[in-house]
DNA sequence: TTAGGTGCAAACGATTTGCTACATT
DNA sequence: AATGTAGCAAATCGTTTGCACCTAA
């Protein structure tokens, strides 16, 4: 349950002959430094500017890629566009049903929990996903807040 | 907890003042009384049979309109469709990633823990999602099944 | 009667793919 | 040098929308 840096999942890919193109690396970095969750469109923007320019279906594959080496997660959501997550170990989110923001959460409890659960179903559980839907902090303050943040 | 029929859900629609078109019957019909997990196409797919023919536009309408009412809820994997339940009760599900099936769980232990947990972090839950990613009984004992199953 | 639902086809938007040129190893 | 990667544009596909017609209450 050790969050990965950029620096050491660098060096993990290297020792296993991943090809690391600056493309690939810039990406990763993003993902890694950021605790927001982008779509695949916030991070074609923010990489693009470090890199001056990349192309969007790049920015796809590459975090088809990244996902399938388990060093990064995907997750997808009702509002049509997936989002990236630095973080590749297991970890519940809040998702606020008003402004969009996607946090993390701690959930030490139900760490222990989840597996013990799932001894008598004869289904062998390699992950989970577990999120809760509600409103932040910000927006138990602030009421119909338009849904264009984080 | 108590997940509803389709009985006992029209019963309550029709109290509440909402229309019953023939289309919106058969849809809630087929997913009250369906255990699998269905896209949007193979609802069109099944209900079309029995009316004979219904727009793919109007499902998808008429399955939004049902979620917002909470009679059914929706749920949206990796692979780009959503699918709906016809169980508008919590509940978690185990995903199986070679086949696609969904199946339900009861998970009584960690329907206790969650609202617990979220007590400190001053977010207001309404509702929270769980799955669990593995390979089903079957797929552990067929490996490389193509992915058209359920 | 009438508010609201249905159907169709066109529009949309996120994601994927075919293919050529290129860069890491 | 060889294999895998980047870029581009076109294609795909699930989903949504505009509008005219229709129907449950």
């Amino acid at each position: 349950m050790q969050r990965l840096g950029f620096e050491e999942t660098i060096a993990e890919l290297r020792a296993n002959g991943v090809r690391l193109t600056p493309q690939r690396q810039w990406i990763l970095r993003y993902l890694k430094e950021t605790h927001s969750h982008p779509t695949a469109e916030q991070v074609h923007h923010e990489v693009s500017k470090a890199l001056g320019g990349i192309s969007l279906a790049t920015v796809y594959n590459t975090l088809h890629t990244l996902t399938k080496m388990g060093v990064i997660r995907e997750l997808s959501y009702g509002d049509g566009s997936s989002r990236f997550d630095g973080n590749e170990t297991e970890h519940a989110h809040l998702v606020c049903e008003q402004c969009g923001i996607v946090l993390d959460v701690d959930s030490p409890e139900v760490e222990h929990i989840l597996p013990k659960d799932l001894e008598r179903t004869g289904f062998k559980v390699r992950s989970y996903r577990l999120e809760y839907y509600g409103l932040c902090e910000d927006c138990q303050a602030t009421p119909r807040k338009t849904f264009a943040n984080n």
